[in-house]
DNA sequence: ATCTATGGCGAGTAAT
DNA sequence: ATTACTCGCCAT
């Protein structure tokens, strides 16, 4: 037996099975490959709370098939409590042995048999999910084998070999289907460049080529877009059609897919990272997050002119030899895309993975929750606690405070912000569900011992340290690095335009991910499916917020400044001096225990007289609009872009009358149908099925005439609709874009060649991404091709003109004394009454 | 199966 | 006309 140090970085970790046995492998990227370290001694287990005494619960455990039982002590919430830990064989005998020994009249109940068992090992083992390791290892059989290990300290991040791929389908009229629909190309990306696999001599040889590729690059990530819901599960079926092994695993095993409202598809050593499941998340600032537009809005492709392929039209492109290039193009185009997001997305989802104690790959897939979540399991070992399981309660509690905005236009206003006001506040007054005293306990503490929250009184002990105040002071102190980063990157500025927007964009995107993070930790305790659920922490949390923010306004009053509005955590005043407004913010810095920051000197600022609705100008340029149509996406880009201009007139020149007329000659141009339909489509979300909607609504009518057109729709997808002249409700007269093929003098023609009344074949569904996109998989002709009568309908202007143009406009130019009838195009005097 | 929280606006439907 | 309610999206 020799010792032998393997260095590198951990990149995954899972368990083999050996003579009935689990054995943990751990993927080790080193500097010459990556290395398989084995670990068979350690056997996955869970806790019984005990109902009475330790030996009751033994005796009767012992029933059960267990490997070994053991009287431990842990915390529960802080207090310390025996249970039993029970050791079993292996890790698929848990959820038989977890029931079972919930059923015992011994046995309270079970606890943290949930933690996958690679996950316990390296959690239990101090382990770093992509961090850097020493690992002491011993040869047996030509394997390393685990004797020793160490986490080491290092922000840096392993550079990792990653590949992207996307598969291109025949289909025939609908979404395509994986039992008969082949797949023609399959496009992949790497460092190296593309590479395209097609179907000319087969599909069954296309995907082994592809395999074969894949098994020659190697790569520790492999990325997708959407390809948990669709290119996976597609590829799959495609591949048992031919007998083909789907060996991507580096160990040459089939991915795992486990069944599920979304696709989950696990790679052994190596990461599979949908990339659409981060975007959705993380990514802000997008109507859509169709492949195209996240490239885009990431800057990681030039935006070509290409026109993009509907996945109906592959078909045509691929049978057609002049065509069939351009199809290529755009399949490889799309895994550089792919391969582009990954640069860019990949380092911070690296970074949470350390945080919390998750591979990249399941943190990739994790909502806010489970991040928090797995990042405080982890937190729990250390210290000793066990993962409690509280009973949920229903009620919801009071969160921030709103001042009512004076409205108007200001000149030199200043806004106030609490840096990480909730998180702050946990730390400060050491809110934590293990320091929450109640009842009796809570009554007995003497005044010193204990914080009490505002209004609602909950009391939290301040010795020792909660558990969220430890873990919560790291990360805030990690955003305000970020933050701090960020900011630099910013007053670096003038030097390269490009290069900096892109570091600006995602040194932004780390801080804002972190403070999101961060401020899910309060939402956290509020959550009735959370394990660490406890609602007066988050209730007390917000009550703290409400006072502090009061205590604040209190202060400005005295010092004789007017404030404005506020929002939860934030002030904006009126008269205080360019001296007074650090002096004023290091003060209360000072009386508080909360930091706040001046986050904005406005040159000019519009309330609009309703909370939560606001726009203005900086010292240095920058235009900041809340709320309003300008930043929402269910608005149609006419209305936005008027807003947008009328702001900017108002705010920049001062010139209210100017909006007006802007307004005036757009609703002109509007009604003589000098608009592109492109301007006038209105988009929503199609949340649930349409079933499931207590009323009526224009979007869901509009998807509803889609799906009868023959497109297949579903919950999840943006439904992008135009409205139709005609009698009855709006949702009478809401119209699928995608329906109509010309527009011409405000009429719309439908597609000819489409049928009404076809009757769909449910398949695989390529969902919201896709058609979020410009490849909507919209139906050209019925199954038998049949054309039918096309449809002339006319543009509702008045809509445009009444329900989008001019209230945008309105919101603002009403203060000025334009009235909607003015705005509208009737003369001045007509219209009085409307101030 | 999924889900960090609450406050808030504005549009539309339907009942009054 | 008023009002209660649902819905989607946004601010914090
Ligand atoms: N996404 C969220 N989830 C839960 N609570 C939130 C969220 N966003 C904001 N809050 C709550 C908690 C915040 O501390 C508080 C004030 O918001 P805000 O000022 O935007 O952030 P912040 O104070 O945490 O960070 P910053 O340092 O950027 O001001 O409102
Ligand atoms: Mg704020
Ligand atoms: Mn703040």
């Amino acid at each position: 037996m020799s010792g032998d140090e393997v260095r590198g970085w951990l990149l995954d970790a899972d368990y083999v099975t050996r003579g009935g046995r689990a054995v943990i492998r751990l993927w080790v990227k080193t500097e010459s490959g990556v290395v398989r370290v084995f670990d068979d001694s350690f056997e996955p287990y869970f806790y019984c709370l005990l109902s009475g005494g330790v030996e009751d619960a033994v005796e009767a455990l012992e029933a059960l098939d267990l490997r070994g039982l053991e009287g431990v002590e842990r915390k529960l919430l802080g207090s310390p409590v025996e249970m039993v830990r029970a050791v079993v064989h292996h890790p698929q005998d848990v959820p038989e042995l977890r029931g079972r020994a919930r059923a015992l009249d011994s046995v309270e109940g079970v606890r943290e048999a949930h933690v996958p068992f690679a996950i316990r090992y390296v959690i239990d083992r101090g382990l770093v999910p992509v961090g850097l390791h020493s690992f002491d290892v011993e040869e047996r059989g030509g394997e390393f084998f685990l004797s020793d290990s160490e986490a080491l300290e290092t922000e840096e991040l392993p550079e990792l070999s990653v590949l992207a791929f996307d598969c291109e389908m025949l289909s025939d009229g609908s979404a395509p289907d994986p039992g008969k629909d082949e797949v023609v190309v399959i496009s992949a990306a790497t460092a190296e460049g593309t590479e395209l696999f097609t179907a000319e001599e087969g599909e069954d040889g296309m995907i082994q080529s592809f395999l074969e590729f894949l098994d020659g690059v190697d790569p520790d990530v492999v990325v997708t877009y959407n390809g948990d819901d669709f290119d996976w599960p597609y590829l799959r079926d495609r591949a048992e059609v031919h007998d083909v092994d789907l060996d991507v695993g580096r160990d040459g095993s089939t991915p795992v897919f486990r069944d599920g409202a979304r696709g989950n598809v696990d790679v052994r050593g190596r990461l599979n990272v949908d990339l659409y499941r981060v975007a959705e998340r993380d990514v802000g600032g997008l109507r859509t997050k169709s492949l195209e537009d996240v490239a885009e809005h990431l800057g990681v492709v030039d935006r070509v002119d290409r026109a993009s392929i509907d996945s109906l039209d592959v078909r045509s492109y691929w049978e057609d030899d002049g065509r069939r290039g351009e199809l290529l193009r755009y399949a490889e185009h799309d895994a550089e895309s792919t391969f582009g997001i990954a640069t860019e997305l990949l380092p911070l989802q690296l970074q949470l993975s350390r945080l919390v104690h998750r591979f990249p790959d399941d943190v990739s897939k994790m909502g806010r929750g489970r991040q928090v979540e797995w990042f405080l399991v982890s937190e729990a070992h250390e210290a000793g606690e066990v993962v409690p399981e509280p009973s949920p309660s229903e009620d919801s509690y009071a969160g921030g405070l709103v001042l009512e905005p004076k409205k108007g236009l200001h000149d030199d206003v200043v806004c106030l912000d609490f840096s990480s006001m909730y998180p702050s506040i946990m730390i400060a007054y050491n809110i934590s569900p293990d320091t929450l005293v109640e009842g009796k306990e809570a009554r007995e503490l003497e005044e010193e011992e204990f914080f009490q929250a505002p209004e609602v009184e909950h009391r939290f002990r301040r010795e020792p340290d909660g558990f969220f105040k430890r873990v919560l002071v790291e990360l805030i102190e990690e955003r305000r690095r970020a933050k701090a980063q960020r900011d630099a990157v910013l007053r670096g500025g003038e030097r390269d335009g490009e290069q900096l927007r892109g570091e600006a964009r995602l040194t932004d995107l780390r801080q804002r991910t972190l403070k999101v993070l961060a401020n899910s930790f309060y939402g956290y305790t509020g959550w009735p499916a959370a394990a660490w659920y406890r609602q007066e922490c988050a209730e007390a949390t917000a009550a703290w917020g409400r006072h502090l923010i009061q205590e604040a306004v209190e202060e400005a009053e005295e010092r004789g400044y007017e404030v404005l509005y506020g929002d939860t955590d934030s002030l904006f005043l009126k008269g205080v001096s360019d001296g007074e407004a650090e002096a004023f913010a290091s003060d209360l810095t000072e009386m508080l225990p909360l930091e706040l920051e001046v986050e904005a000197f406005y040159e000019t600022i519009f309330f609009t007289g309703v909370k939560k609705r606001y726009a203005g100008v900086t010292r240095d340029g920058r235009m900041d609009v809340k709320g309003l149509e300008v930043q929402r996406g269910d608005w149609c880009d006419l209305a936005k872009e008027i807003q947008s201009r009328v702001l900017h007139m108002l705010l920049e020149g001062r010139d209210p009358e100017g909006a007006a007329e802007l307004v005036r000659g757009t609703v002109e141009d509007l009604r003589a149908g000098n608009v592109d339909l492109e301007k006038l489509v209105i988009r929503k979300t199609l949340t649930k099925g349409f079933g499931r909607y207590k009323s009526v609504q224009a979007h869901v009518e509009a998807a509803k005439r889609l799906a009868a057109w023959g497109r297949d729709v579903s919950p999840g997808e943006k439904v992008e609709f135009v409205v139709i002249r005609g009698g009855g409700r709006l949702s009478d007269r809401s119209y699928p874009v995608e329906m109509f093929e010309e527009y011409v003098d405000g009429h719309l023609v439908t597609d000819r060649t489409a049928s009404k009344k076809r009757v769909l074949e449910q398949s695989f569904r390529r969902k919201a991404v896709n058609r979020a996109g410009s490849s909507g998989s919209g139906a050209r002709t019925g199954p038998e091709g049949e054309a039918c009568d096309s449809r002339k309908y006319e543009l509702d202007v008045g809509y445009y003109v009444e329900k989008q143009v001019v209230p945008a406009a309105s919101r603002i130019l009403n203060h000025f004394g334009f009235s909607d009838g003015y705005l509208m195009g009737q003369p001045r005097q007509a219209t009085f009454e409307a101030f």
